[in-house]
RNA sequence: GACCCCGUAGCUCAGCGGUAGAGCAUUUGACUUUUAAUCAAAGGGCCGAUGGUUCGAGACCAUCCGGGGUCACCA
């Protein structure tokens, strides 16, 4: 399919054809660079400019500034912008350069000094094309005002362009990859935490002939040569779990999964989650190691555990708060709902404006209660414990308090961050379990687990005593990087396809 | 899925019934230390799409397509 050229891409095209008649290759193979601009900018003297006698710069062309025979230019690369200056009689080729454009990418060879204006920029004495650019780019001017304050003007600023294109988000506004070398910073560091413990990480099936692990509606796929459907997968942890029956006692994977239902600020259809699961230890245990996974990684990747978010400042310096769900409940709504079966549990939610469905069962009924009354006050880290049976269908049943399992979520800023269970390891009980999941499929809840009989089998052969964990890591980036929506960490989210 | 807002030049936006506008970007000219460089001139648009109302629609109405936001769904 062509299109059809505007001005500005008929005139690079025409540049670009005067510079292959000038013996120019406008895409070149290396550059030998030998500074970054932040580099120069913070270690030049004006005492010692001798040891910035020759460097070699290479970037983006993001502002250019003729003035006849000289002309400036700033070029921007991986760790910011420095000013070049060009002069006719200094380079062979300063004709060609009035060819360039911004957006072009440049190498340039020359010697650190100081401008008149005090500016510190590299004087040019080799200007070598590495990039012709063919599209324009919007350009972002930045300036201070008489307060000082920084004012954009022209910013590249349209989200929907910016999540789609976002090589030229990234070009344009180059604050936002703060954003995206911490999360890698973040991953980093979990990955190291356990990695000195020992914990191998592991890669399990993207591709499925079942989906569990969690509740959720799959994505589903056709395996052409063996005629079969398979499912992306919404959650790792029964691969895992064979792991651990395998004889790993330490197994993690971080690693996309894929879930089929809504999009919003905090949901994107394919999403990272870290699921951990280390024999010998159990739901206590993990608290622990929860809390200083994550005040590790926010020294490591922010040098602070007080993390700002929103409105609200956030510690995540252990230990954490600990609360049974019901107790939640209750001091939240001042309804003590122990012991309540489905139809006292509908006449505390009708007196508490609560909409459920007739059908709905105690679990939901209390899951509706937490998330409308209070799971928005949990702003600081908060493991809410204890949940009912029924919700948790892979969880251990508590040690002492009947019709509960050993299980906690992670609340920070009023949302989930994690979830983990002593592991259900009694193939007997998990049996029951996934198939009283059966029975709520069949009555109509499509998210209800499917009965997995080889993870069964697995438990059979036998699972040791096991602690699992699984982190939403999106979630964890927004929350250390202060962004209220999930779009905005991740590189590509996903967009509706634009019709041709 | 419901509701609200948005879609006009490469970018950011104004125009809200009467000949399509501004700043930056672009082109041409001047300028060998500029800083949103400056000065002078110029080009650039199926006003998201399709129908309708009207003598006349970028504007009003309907539908559709994209996006943002609230809510619902996501235990």
């Amino acid at each position: 399919m062509t299109r059809e050229l505007n001005d500005q891409e008929l005139r690079r095209r025409e540049e670009l054809d005067h510079l292959i008649q000038h013996g120019v290759n406008p895409y070149p193979y290396t550059f030998d660079k030998t500074h970054d601009a932040t580099a120069i900018l913070t270690n030049f003297k004006d005492e010692a400019p001798e040891e910035f006698k020759t460097v070699a710069i290479a970037g983006r062309i993001m502002a250019l500034r003729r003035m006849g025979k000289a002309s400036f230019c700033h070029i921007q690369d991986a760790s910011g912008r420095i000013q070049a200056y060009l002069r006719t009689g200094d380079i062979p080729n300063y004709d060609d350069f009035k060819l360039y454009d911004i957006g072009d990418i440049v190498g340039v060879k020359g010697y650190v000094f100081r401008t008149k204006m005090g500016e510190i920029s590299v004087h040019a004495t080799e200007l070598t094309l590495l990039c012709k650019s063919l599209a324009p780019i919007p350009i972002a001017k930045e300036v201070e005002d008489d307060a000082g304050n920084k004012v954009m003007y022209d910013a590249f600023a349209d989200k929907e362009l910016r999540y789609r294109q976002r090589y030229k988000d990234l070009v344009v506004n180059p604050q936002i990859r703060d954003t995206f070398v911490k999360r890698s910073k973040i991953i980093t560091a979990m990955r190291r935490y356990f990695d000195d413990r020992g914990w191998l990480e592991v890669e399990t099936p993207i591709l499925q002939p079942l989906y569990g692990g969690a509740l959720a509606r799959p994505f589903t796929t056709h395996h052409n040569s063996l005629d079969t459907t398979l499912y992306l997968r919404i959650a790792d942890e029964l691969y895992l779990k064979r792991l651990i029956v395998g004889g790993f006692e330490g197994v993690y994977e971080i690693s996309k999964n894929f879930r089929n239902e809504g999009m919003d600020k905090t949901h994107n259809p394919e999403f990272t989650m870290m699921e951990i699961y280390v024999a010998y230890k159990d739901v206590y245990w993990m608290m622990e190691m929860v809390e200083n996974l994550l005040e590790h990684i926010a020294q490591t990747a922010l040098a602070t555990t007080d993390v700002t978010i929103g409105k609200h400042t956030v510690s995540l310096k252990p230990p954490f708060r600990r609360l049974p769900l019901l107790e939640s409940i209750q001091e939240y709504t001042g309804k003590d709902i122990s012991g309540m079966d489905a139809a006292a549990l509908h006449i505390v939610a009708k007196e508490l404006g609560i909409e459920v469905e007739p059908k709905a069962t105690a679990g939901k009924i209390i899951d509706e209660i937490f998330s409308e009354k209070v799971e928005h006050h949990l702003i600081q880290p908060t493991y809410i414990t204890d949940y009912p049976l029924e919700m948790s269908p892979l969880a251990k049943k508590h040690r002492s308090k009947e019709g509960l399992t050993e299980r906690f979520e992670l609340f920070i800023n009023g949302q989930e961050f994690a979830n983990a269970y002593s592991e259900l390891n009694d193939p007997i009980d998990q049996r029951n379990r996934l198939e009283e999941q059966s029975r709520f499929r069949a009555g109509g809840d499509d998210e209800a687990m499917t009965l997995d009989e080889d993870f069964l089998h697995a438990l059979e052969i036998g699972m040791p005593p096991t602690s699992g964990l699984g982190i939403g890591i999106d979630r964890l980036v927004m929350l250390l990087t202060n962004q209220d929506s999930i779009r905005d960490v991740l590189f590509f989210p996903q967009m509706k396809r634009l019709e041709a």
